[in-house]
DNA sequence: CATAGCCTGATTGTCGGACACTACGACTGT
DNA sequence: ACAGTCGTAGTGTCCGACAATCAGGCTATG
């Protein structure tokens, strides 16, 4: 027969004081930025010590349910998509990830953001775009600027779309194949002018309107960094050398 | 000008004790599975007091670098895929993500899924797939079952699919969306047929070989899906309705 | 009145020591 | 070889303490 047997958990201290602690800033009766009591009134709220107090706020603090700006001040937050962006980023880091696992994904992520933008940017957010691409032209030439400047653009399309899951999903895949650019650019220099091209053209099919155009452009924009990435025949190559450089 | 301010993190002792051990693992002088000295002797070797050991392991246990299957034991691991899919999956239920976002998602990542599976799946792999799909076939009515066999199915798409990022990225949200069907079915009891002819149509475009149209049909699968969410006039509604369902 | 600088007390990071309880590994007997 | 027993090391939790340092209020100054 099937007996069962469940994990049964024992329950330590420190585990029960961030489990409490997380329920009530889920539940709402802590609300982000507020500030929290000291350790030790909260060991003595819990009817412990403060070391225990201390081990189950580490937690949380990992979690990112507290903030500690300083030592001093502990303020309850909720755990913001970067924190998890960077955590995935180093997974996939020490995964070792292909360029072409990034690739193969980014080439739906990116075409999808851009139709979502069309539709949900505002002129503002538009003319924030423009600004940043104004920047990457004058950029030309300096390669870890451009990096950033690339990562920054697409990561305006994204937020723009309005859509938190993609955002989510998107941020460390892009991190990781844009910061790959490093690897790629010096073997294929026209790329500063390509890319810029590429930009534009995605910047101004968002300013029209035009979803399908802007889905096309981004396509054809990650297509043609498969294209360099074949060039230095990198595709199965991970997308990371060392994973130490990710530390934290 | 930019005058770069960096954070200027002060290094505690319990970070650098953890930051050091991770080093450790990552550089692969740490091997998974291994065994890590007690604390105290840890405590030692670095200098420091028992107490601060203790919260810099908690750290790397929160992390996923070391594991405790018992107080006694103390392994190294690497941080698995899961860890990250049910926190990214915590951080959407709280963020209360809509449908829409995620079925905007799921719209390209299934399609992609399918895609891969058909270049990349072995006939073992198909031989499986079918035998969850026979099984779906007979939990026909049972919701809770089907729910489950039909997330089953779609991982078990995007795992023969071999593309480490898409699983990464893909998990959480689909675990969110299918795990939504629980709202949806009681509405549309029809689902259950066209779930079913639904799969099966994906299953032979995979064993055809048929890119495609494997694509076509998963694409198919999805927007159906939609159709459901939208007669249910939960279109914009928070995927989850309490977070706190999700306790770790 | 607003602002800048100073001061003090409270709080943190870290330390050392202590105790009950439990699981691991060795020992024993069959 | 196996099951049962047992000692011990190691963990979870506690207590108490100390220096460093930061928060918030106080003061002085314009």
């Amino acid at each position: 027969m099937s007996l069962h047997a469940e994990p049964l958990k024992v329950n330590y201290a420190y585990q029960q004081i961030a489990d409490r602690i997380q329920e009530q800033i889920l539940e709402g009766s802590l609300k982000p930025g507020e500030k929290l009591p000291g350790e030790m009134e909260l060991a003595q709220m819990f009817g412990v010590t403060r070391s225990t107090v201390r081990e189950g706020l580490r937690q949380l603090e990992q979690d990112g349910f507290v903030f500690r700006p300083s030592p001093r001040r502990l303020e309850v937050r909720l755990p913001a998509a970067d924190q998890l962006s960077s955590r995935a980023g180093r997974a996939m880091a020490l995964m070792k990830v292909t360029f072409r696992e990034l690739w193969q994904v980014t080439m739906e992520t990116e075409p999808l953001a851009a139709k979502l933008a069309v539709q949900r940017a505002t002129e503002a957010e538009i003319a924030e775009l423009q600004c940043i691409h104004d920047r990457l032209v004058a950029a030309k030439g300096d390669l870890d600027r451009t990096v950033q400047l690339d990562t920054q653009f697409h990561s305006a399309i994204a937020e723009y779309g309005k859509n938190r899951v993609l955002n989510l999903a998107r941020e460390p895949i892009a991190l990781l194949l844009f910061q790959g650019l490093t690897q790629i650019v010096q073997p294929v220099p026209q790329s500063y002018a390509r890319q810029i091209t590429a930009h534009g053209n995605i910047l101004n099919a968002i300013r029209d309107r035009d979803a399908d155009l802007a889905s096309f452009w981004a396509r054809k924009h990650i297509q043609d960094f498969w294209r360099g990435v074949c060039i230095a025949g990198l595709e199965d190559a991970p997308a990371i050398k060392n994973p130490k450089s990710l530390t934290t």
